[in-house]
DNA sequence: TGGCAAACTGACCGATCGGACAGTTTCTGA
DNA sequence: TCAGAAACTGTCCGATCGGTCAGTTTGCCA
């Protein structure tokens, strides 16, 4: 892969994620990448083939994370399997706050499908169906919650920390929202 | 304020929060009001002024809320307050939906600043300047999280729960994330 | 050095965008 | 009843959208 192609990546990524999927011109990302809106298409047959190559990543990464823990959920291993989560939030938190907030506007696109399948699977980790109404709650704050706030920085004083404390206290408040039922 | 300006607005209200404002045309608005594109301009001037008078009315009851409790923070009714944020978010969970998602992409929009000014005096009664970096996350977690969760019936089988229940659990979920410095 | 493929570009296309404007229908109160 | 206001519409406009295509530049290797 040339490194236009990378950066093009990035580039959307960013845009996509902060201006939105649909108020992204290729015109724009051309611009930003010093390059033409022919050569963009050129590297990418589409916008929605840039849109794929720039979540695909993130959306093989969730997926191998909840592979590596089978399917018959995770509650010997739930404080390994919120670490690796975690993890994953802070790498991919572009792409997951793009997926959380664009989803439902991003329907019938392939990559959107798998990501949404996915995020089935993670809920039913969390919050079993046979869950209260609560924890399901608790899920869906959680997620929605750490993707917002890992992507706004800018606003509401979220000083740029060192990522060992954000990590630290992201891991304990993910914690505690998404603690097993008994304990909480 | 005759009623197709109402329906105009709660039309537009759901294509926004949904399909996001860049991507809602005025055309589409048009149909589902079974008005055409020329009438919807007739009662708003520009897809501008038809998203200001969509979430003014939340604005302004949000910045009713705070005035309500003064500027020196709301420690002393911290119980009080928390309900009526809630209830606020409740009644307005998409517009607050919306400029969460997108606010970061309607910049130079007056309301939407007008909006971003309150949610910095929201976190200044929830989280200080002087609280700590696991304290503003929690508020951002709260606040994005709650919108995301509000807005989001449909996928993660959150079931359409009866209000009060709803609220009840809500309540304890932003109580928790939102406790005062001690008892954290 | 010559040739070929990868990278890149400008010009152009149909569609759709937000919006302007003149004209028509519908409602309403004196 | 009828005039004026309110509501509504079709047509047109410039700009921009995603995308196509023929042609040019660039880099690499035999």
């Amino acid at each position: 892969m040339s490194s236009s192609q990378e950066d093009l990546r990035s580039i959307a990524l960013a845009e996509f994620a902060t201006a939105g999927y649909a108020a992204t011109s290729l015109q724009r990302i051309a611009e930003l990448a010093g390059l033409s809106k022919s050569s963009v298409l050129y590297h990418y047959s589409s916008k929605e083939a840039l849109l794929e190559a720039t979540i695909a990543p993130a959306i093989d990464q969730m997926a191998a994370i909840i592979d590596s823990y089978g399917e018959q959920g995770f509650d010997t291993n739930r404080e390994a399997f919120l670490e690796g989560f975690v993890d994953f939030l802070l790498q991919y938190r572009l792409e997951v706050n793009m997926f959380i907030n664009q989803g439902p506007s991003l329907v019938d696109v392939p990559v959107i499908d798998r990501a949404n399948a996915l995020v089935l699977r993670l809920a039913d980790f969390f919050a079993a169906n046979t869950a209260s109404l609560e924890e399901k709650m608790r899920f869906g704050i959680a997620l929605g919650g750490a993707a917002y706030m890992l992507c706004t920085v800018h606003t509401a004083g979220l000083p740029a920390s060192p990522i060992e404390e954000t990590r630290a206290a992201l891991l304990s408040i993910m914690g505690q929202l998404l603690a097993p039922v008994p304990s909480r």
